[in-house]
RNA sequence: GCGCGUUUAGCUCAGUGGUAGAGCGUCACAUUGACAUUGUGAAGGCCGAAGGUUCAAUCCCUUCAACGCGCACCA
């Protein structure tokens, strides 16, 4: 692979002209596979398992953050000698997934319901082709180093006994259970949805106060404050806080619902605030989750008034039929006619919104499936209390332990077509994707198969289990990364990984999350196409330094594009210098230092720390330093310094720093710019040359 | 309401108990010698606000504000 320099080298650098064909020379290695890595049989492992995208549509920089990070550190320990592994995959992202092909289909004026159950998945299917080979081309394109032929999608054959067995596994334990309870449902998707999947929004409600009279004493009353009249008619209570002097001599009491004329008691329970509204609350143990628990306590019976369409059902008598809107104004008009509305007052309060379509959502009585958290949070929690799995940013384990330490029983179950289908006779309901995204870091490894993978080789299970490191965004953690650390425990009786890297949210120019619903995103082909992929994985890793969220500048892309050209032409000019200089490459990485001049000593020395400030940076997730670090030694002190000087001598020794120097340079910046870097690294003059990406990490001599 | 984070140059962000830094942008000058995607230099900041500790605070403490996030409430 030796090429003459001055073919190899005309300014300025065109990352066009070379990245596609260094893409395919690693790919011909076969060195992205572990198994082919020229490495002892001994050596130690390093595996990740890469945040399968969801297939809902293209990547955005948020996603190439990600993955540039996830390359950084697999590229990084390849060179180091580990039995590296970065597996790739995609979800199928249930409802995410479902309700783009329903919007898609739409415009053509079919819905889901039209075409029937298959005909939609296979619609489904399609959308999924297409979209998962634009992602992993996406992965490619950004230089990502993972091992394609392990790739995995979380609808594969394989993983779907991964998912069945899982549920028999808890099923047969115990831990899921069927049962009608009040859950959070969307009327747009039709479906239940679990408490992690809804968004709260801050809006502009009015409270109204409705006068309850007592049965015995009709003209006094007891004052409720909802936001919500039309629930009223499938109220069975009223409660009140115990120790609330106000209503002290009332408890026991009976009450008239109004509108539906019925008696119900007034009780007290603690879950009840004083201060809200007038202390005394309406409870519809079928509309909502606490009211539900307070209905438990009480033996209250449950009047389910809306339905799974959001229409009143028959129990709501004079509104059935309408939708709760019509009904609210209807109830609020009937109070009012009959003097029972006290006062109406303003109110801005939250507003649970379904994560996947926007849509308010209702809180009804329904019948689902659960699986018992109390024991797998546990589990879950003291695996990060213990210090076995840590997270990077430190304070997102309280993030993490919050919601563990809090969480009710997990509703697995979801009234749509996309997904894994519950294992059972008779349900048509799937699972909530997050069950099965939860098995990824061993399901995705073959679980629950453990079969060699040939002669005497431990499978891919047993020598890639647990993994080291999981790379994703805060906004998944409690969905998915507590999910998998007490999936990994329960089946695999091991933590998934040790370490939790929090990357930064990746924020639009206006502040908002990059994401492609939002229709923020930006796709990174095309900022690969303007700058390369080399300059879009600088730009944003130049940009990571540390804190929670990023706003996306296209500037620091360029600064990466200006970067690349600046090392393409260092190269030029150290192997114009060094021509017909050619080094055994053992030999190379020893010079005496004590018998070189005083600039030669100085930029090795300098050497010497930036190998080792990058080497620690990067094992301690602060990519943006590391980058930095570099950044400032090839430009600040190898050109703008040491090259400078080497321009007035022409020794042999200022020739083997100048080679020395760039071979370091290059290596170390080889996981964060792959390509440029590999392309350099042919055209060095050294013997016994491999490729660099599986070359060996410099280490600072001491 | 509770908690966490952020607030530094026009923009995106570093940083330190003692004259404040980078990238990009701007301005001036420099062009046959690796590189104009360059080089040299310059302008540009009461380091969110107010108190406090200290010889000295952008940094430590308190309070406040704005923004972001999580939790609770969301009757």
């Amino acid at each position: 692979m030796s090429q003459k320099i001055s073919d190899a080298f005309s300014a300025p650098y065109d990352p066009k002209k070379v990245e596609k064909t260094v893409y395919r020379r690693w790919e011909e290695s076969g060195f992205f596979n572990p198994n082919n890595l020229p490495i002892a049989d001994n050596a130690k492992t390093f595996t990740m398992m890469l945040p399968p995208p969801n297939v809902t549509g293209v990547l955005h920089m948020g996603h190439a953050l990600n993955a540039t990070v996830q390359d950084i550190l697999i590229r990084k320990k390849r060179m180091e000698g580990y039995r590296a592994l970065w597996v790739p995959g995609t979800d199928h992202a249930g409802i995410a997934t479902q309700n783009v092909v329903e919007k898609d289909l739409k415009k053509q004026g079919v819905s889901r319901h039209d075409l029937g159950r298959e005909k939609f998945l296979e619609k489904v299917w399609e959308w999924k082709e297409k979209y998962g080979n634009i992602i992993l081309d996406q992965l490619k394109t950004l230089g990502a180093s993972c091992d394609w032929s392990r790739t995995v999608f979380t609808m594969d054959d394989s993983y779907k006994k991964a998912v069945e067995t899982a549920f028999k596994h808890y099923y047969e334990k115990g831990l899921i259970y069927q049962g009608e309870r009040v859950i959070n449902w969307c009327t747009r998707c039709a479906t239940s949805l679990s408490d992690l999947e809804l968004e709260y929004k801050e809006e502009k409600g009015t409270l109204y106060y409705i006068k309850y009279p007592l049965k015995d004493n009709p003209a006094t009353f007891v004052v409720v404050a909802t936001t919500r009249p039309e629930t009223m008619l499938g109220d069975t209570a009223v409660a009140v806080h115990p120790d609330d002097a106000r209503y002290k001599t009332l408890v026991g009491k009976t009450l008239m619902l109004p509108i539906q004329e019925k008696e119900i008691p007034l009780i007290a329970d603690s879950a009840v605030e004083k201060e809200f509204g007038t202390g005394a609350v309406k409870v519809t143990p079928a509309h909502s989750i606490a009211d539900f628990e307070i209905g438990e306590r009480h033996r209250l019976p449950l009047v389910k008034v809306i339905d799974e369409r959001g229409k009143m059902t028959q129990e709501s008598r004079i509104c059935e039929g309408l939708n709760t809107q019509d009904c609210r104004v209807k109830v609020v008009e009937t109070l009012k006619a009959a003097g029972l509305l006290e006062k109406e007052e303003p109110l801005i309060h939250n507003v649970a919104h379904c994560y996947r379509c926007d849509k308010v959502i209702e809180q009804i009585l329904s019948k689902q499936w659960f699986v018992k958290m109390d024991g797998l949070a546990k589990k879950a929690a003291d695996a990060v209390r213990s210090g076995a799995v840590s997270f990077y940013p430190k304070n997102f384990e309280k993030l993490y332990l919050d919601w563990l330490d809090n969480t009710r029983d997990w509703c697995i179950s979801r009234q749509i077509w996309w997904g894994h289908k519950i294992p059972l006779e008779g349900v048509d309901d799937v699972l909530d994707t997050w069950f099965s995204s939860a098995l990824w870091p061993f399901a995705a490894l073959g679980w629950p198969s453990f079969a060699k993978a040939s002669e005497g080789k431990p499978s891919d299970l047993e020598r890639f289990y647990p993994t080291q490191v999981l790379s994703t965004g805060r906004d998944i953690i409690n969905l998915w990364v507590s999910r998998m650390i007490f999936s990994g425990l329960e089946f695999m009786r091991e933590i998934p990984f040790s370490n939790v890297y929090i990357n930064p949210t990746v924020l639009a120019k206006d502040g908002r999350r990059m994401s492609k619903s939002l229709g923020t995103g930006i796709d990174p082909l095309v900022l690969v196409e303007k700058y390369g992929a080399d300059a879009t994985r600088f730009g944003l890793i130049w940009q990571m330094m540390g804190v929670q969220d990023m706003h996306f500048s296209e500037e620091h892309l360029l600064a990466g594009k200006k970067f690349s050209n600046k090392l393409w032409n260092i190269a030029r000019f150290v192997l114009q210098q060094t021509e017909n200089f050619e080094i055994r490459n053992s030999k190379f990485e020893k010079i005496q230092r004590a018998k070189l001049e005083k600039p030669e000593r100085e930029i090795l020395e300098k050497l010497e720390q930036t190998i080792q400030s990058v080497h620690d940076d990067i094992d301690a997730f602060k990519f943006g330093q590391a980058l930095h670090t570099l950044y400032d030694f090839v430009w600040h002190d190898f050109a703008d310094v040491y090259i400078e000087h080497a321009k007035t001598k022409d020794t042999h020794n200022a020739k083997r720093v100048l080679s020395f120097t760039l071979a370091a340079v290059l290596k170390l910046l080889h996981p964060f710019m792959p390509f440029i870097t590999e392309e350099i690294w042919t055209s060095m003059p050294i013997a016994e040359k491999k490729l660099l990406m599986i070359e060996t990490w410099p280490t600072a001599s001491s």
